[in-house]
DNA sequence: CTCTAATCGAGACGGTACGTCGCGTCTTACG
DNA sequence: CGTAAGACGCGACGTACCGTCTCGATTAGAG
């Protein structure tokens, strides 16, 4: 409370509806924006002012643009991130690799957002540092490629593929992608010849 | 000449012995500091401080921080990029992925600083960068993966398996290092199964 | 609003006590430096440190020192000008001249500093703008000296007279400096002989 | 010589006929700018290209533009002195008058520079310096206004008349304008009613 | 249905870094 | 081998954001 900063209640069990309403207009306009230009270049004024809010009401809810990012990313990841690392297990990869493609094209607007918006790096970064916490115990199938370089070429990869397909006019389909995906990015790693 | 900037010579031809010393203790103190910490966390003072220089001659040199660093990673990947980039050609990959590892080892320090001291990102889009230029022409063996595509998949995972190896306290042999490197990044994208 | 420059809110209607506050610490630093040393070699930041305000916080509210200066002497001058401009007046210009030097006299700290602290030049540039708007419409008793002319010559003296007497260490009494103000400045124009 | 500043060596007595010429040039270049903008904004590096010389070349001349400007005035008022100042003596003012004006109006070029173009305060500053100077050992024709007083009141007096004069762009003829310097500057303090 | 406390808007403020400008010194390379 | 060209250190400038803080105004939801 007083600790000299700014006051800050805490908004994770916040039952206000303004609360709510005010956090979903921070993403939104913050997502918005960085649709047009790289994180450096937005200015929190700016996300308050799109999102309609007032200057400091942004700091009551997050700690600093990047902060905010990194929550977004986290929260997205989360999600994919499962996925992605069951493909590293002993199941069907490729089937595992079309749902992970799947669920990305399903959220196609928001991935394109984060992976081509100019918040690529710190969604890498943020994937690689999850995806080895996850995998923490994950054991590759032989001993030629360790772990967690493992991780990271997959998670890397995964990240420039997708990237790469969002950026595209005329995607290819999700299906013709997963192939590649399990193919290239995937097996290699999981799979060595 | 009076372009309502700083003045600003043409160094490029300079043969004024200061000219030489100053840029080379820039450099210096650049790649000093970025061993310590990420690019947006040194200020130009700084730099000019640890060069010992004064703070406007730094731009005297380079119009930013970020232009230097463009600079630097640019000059030195222009050495790796045809390594890399021979490797996608039809010689002997394994050969090339040893020449390329043998490199980086030679020059570990340099590239240890721009892989892990927190300019990774900027080395990686300026390594695709360079790279889409250079394998504009470049044709893939087959049509599974788009050109564009199997380029950034090899220099991206180029750079994570260079920079995870070079961040280990007991870093593999060059040999060990360039057979994963052609298995588990090259091979995938020039010869897939 | 953004118009390219530093945020500068409309403080000629501010109610916030802390502008007051701030802009009488200005004044007041602005003017205890003028005492000591003339504009050009004082700098935004001693003015900002002698007012215990932040630098960037004097140009939320001054353009730029030249400026303040101008506003502080405008605001001063104005004062005075009446009194000298109704000296070239029909009226009793002895009685007149013994108003302003009364005026002068005290508000002497404050004069002091404008005319003898090295504003001098500003001060005398703004009297003769004002003395000319002012003055727009006066006529000369006589066609011998043009009225531009006559106003010039009278603010310029009244400025010359007034800096000398507040140099002195041992100044004349109000009627004398008065007396001579009048035979020596006023009356030669407006009453040629 | 060397005493730890640049080498700049005694050009008063030079005889090298480039030194009278790289004078001329920075006088001449000076006064060319000194037409379209006050002292402040020039550069030295302006009056260097101006010139058409090096900027080093320049401080082995004058210490600096403020100094440069000092020594022009300086000199053209010593010429100007004698005659505004043997108006305070015992002789015909009114011939006196005619004579100083005149002299200006023949070198009306440069003094009008000197007067409109920006250097006016300073000029003014060393004229009444210089003035003080030889007029230290004057004494007013009776007690009513100190010396000191008397001769800033007429050094001011003329500068402000002189610089009105040539500013206009249908200037009054020189018998005209002495008769008024006569009336309105010069008797009032030599011969008070 | 009220009133009390959480939430918010507005914006002044102290800071830090930026990149520019001009000064005046000092060094170098060239003629 | 002296001098013109210009690299350099220095320090002020004015701008852009940052994140903190204070003050009211509003409004939701607990009593």
């Amino acid at each position: 409370m007083s600790q000299g900063k700014i006051y800050r209640a805490d908004y994770s069990t916040a039952k206000d509806a303004r609360v709510h309403q005010t956090r979903a207009a921070i993403r939104k306009a913050f997502l918005n924006l960085l649709d047009q230009k790289p994180l450096d270049q937005i200015t929190v004024r700016e996300i308050a002012t799109e999102a309609a809010i007032g200057y400091t009401t942004f700091f009551r809810h997050h700690p600093s643009k990047e902060e905010l990012l990194n929550e977004i990313a986290a929260a997205e990841i989360q999600n994919l991130i499962e996925l992605a690392l069951s493909v590293l297990g002993p199941n069907d990869s490729r089937e595992a690799a079309l749902a992970m493609c799947g669920y990305v094209a399903e959220h196609r607007a928001l991935w394109s957002t984060l992976l081509t918006g100019g918040a690529a790096s710190v969604l890498r970064d943020e994937f690689v540092r999850l995806s080895l916490q996850v995998a923490a115990a994950w054991q590759g199938s032989d001993e030629t490629i360790p772990a967690e370089l493992g991780v990271i070429l997959v998670t890397s990869g995964t990240i420039e593929l997708l990237a790469w397909w969002l950026k595209q006019k005329d995607p290819m389909p999700v299906d013709k992608i997963a192939a590649i995906f399990d193919s290239a990015v995937v097996s290699p790693i999981i799979r060595p010849s």
